[in-house]
Formats: C-alpha cells, structure tokens, sequence
DNA sequence: ATCCAGGCTCAGA
DNA sequence: TCTGAGCATGGA
C-alpha cells in the first residue's frame, strides 16, 4: 500500500508531515499495519498538543502544523539522510537523497557518493556505513538518551545535532529536540521559555511545530 | 559575486 | 572542556 494512500484513507496531513523536520523517506511495500506503524498511530497527538498548549508561544505553531506525526524511521536510511542534511541546504540535500538506494548502501564507493553531491561527507558515509554494520538495533533501543547519543555519535559524520535527529525519528525519543540554525533563531524569540520548552517530555515535538512553522511558513515566531 | 545551508571534525588553548 | 577554522558544493 502507498503511504500517500494511507494518509488519505486516515485523514492525515500529508503535507505537514513531509514538510516537519523528518526527512520522509517514501517507504516501500509496506503492508496497513506496517503503515500504520510507521505513522505512529497509537499515539495520540490531541494529547500531547494540549500539553504542550500551556506554553502561549507555541500557539501558533501548533495550530499551523497540527498535523504533524512523528514518523517510525528506519534506522539507517535516517543516519545517512541526516548525515548529507548537515552544513547543506534542503534543496540539494533533497536531490542527493533522492538518488540513494538504501537497500543497498554497501555498494557505494567514496567516489559514488561525492558524484552524488554528497561534497565532503562522502568519506563519512562510506565509513559509518561498515559501522553500522555492527551496530544492533534492538540493543540502541535499550539505552537510555545520553547512552544512546554517545553510541550514535561513534559514527563519522554524526555530532549532537543528526544524533538527536536519529533519536527522535528513528528511535522515537519525543523528548529529544533536534537544535539546529532554525531552532537557535527560534530560542531567541522564545526567551526563557526556551530552556523549558527543550527540555519538555515532548521537546521534540514542539521543536517540529516550531520548525514547520519557521522553515516553512513564516521565518519568524510573530510573537507577540 | 558572495554568503549561506536542518554541522562536524580536528587542532590548539 | 571549550573555541574556531575549514570544509564541498549548489542555492539564493
């Protein structure tokens, strides 16, 4: 089944999210319940809207990108995807993810992935891959956030910021907030609210409204 | 042209 | 532990 098809059969925002911070990965032959994992249904996102409500700031945000999901992403495809992300602009990055085929990353050389545009993470790529090779899932997913970020962070490639990336889309840590040049712009305007909000059971939620809310709509908090 | 982009690595303090 | 230069390369 198609995912598009899926969102549409269960009246989800398509749009809002592909266009958050995940970088959607179109996944391939998934049955409804791999779907509907994959789309975090069990989770009810009334509810944690309505908490994260009691900070005025993220009013707006929310409302504009209420239709954001955070998505079960698959382990590997999301640390090369947010390996190319850094230091690069959506755009490219987009196009150079776009020609990747994660089923088989081992085939890549070095060369391969700078054709790709992959400048000079290239030889970070070609490294992390044979890392995860030995990287067990099932073990990662049993350690708690600083443990986890430390282990992720053993890649090449990988610092604080695509670790929590990791974290929050392919290990489901809501309460992980992905700080990246949009958030910093945001935590001025956000005051001393910032500390609190990043540090929210659900940070990395609101760091999508926000960051939907930003990169995509309006540049700018309007905070009153 | 020139600066920047969903940072990271590495050297030096 | 902290700071800053340098980084490939297309987009704006």
């Amino acid at each position: 089944m198609l995912a598009k098809d899926f969102c549409e059969q269960n009246n989800l925002d398509w749009y809002a999210i592909r266009n958050c911070g995940q970088i959607f990965i179109d996944p391939p032959d998934m049955s409804y319940d791999q779907l509907w994992h994959y789309f975090d249904m069990d989770t009810n996102y009334n509810e944690i809207k309505k908490e994260l409500a009691e900070f005025n700031v993220l009013h707006e945000s929310i409302k504009a990108g209420g239709g954001i999901r955070i998505l079960h992403q698959p382990f590997i495809p999301c640390v090369i995807s947010f390996i190319i992300s850094a230091n690069n602009n959506i755009k490219r990055f987009t196009k150079t993810i776009e020609q990747i085929d994660f089923d088989n990353l081992e085939k890549y050389t070095q060369d391969d992935f700078t054709r790709m545009g992959c400048g000079y993470r290239a030889p970070y790529l070609v490294q992390s891959i044979q890392k995860l090779r030995d990287m067990d899932t099932q073990y990662l997913s049993n350690l708690n956030n600083n443990e986890l970020r430390k282990a992720l962070m053993t890649l090449p490639g990988v610092g604080p910021k695509v670790a929590n990336c990791v974290m929050l889309f392919a290990f489901h840590r809501l309460d992980v907030a992905p700080v990246d040049t949009w958030i910093n712009k945001a935590i001025d305007q956000l005051g001393s609210s910032a500390v609190v909000i990043m540090n929210h059971p659900y940070a990395g939620v609101a760091q999508q409204y926000i960051f939907y809310y930003l990169q995509h709509l309006h540049k700018t908090l309007h905070i009153a």
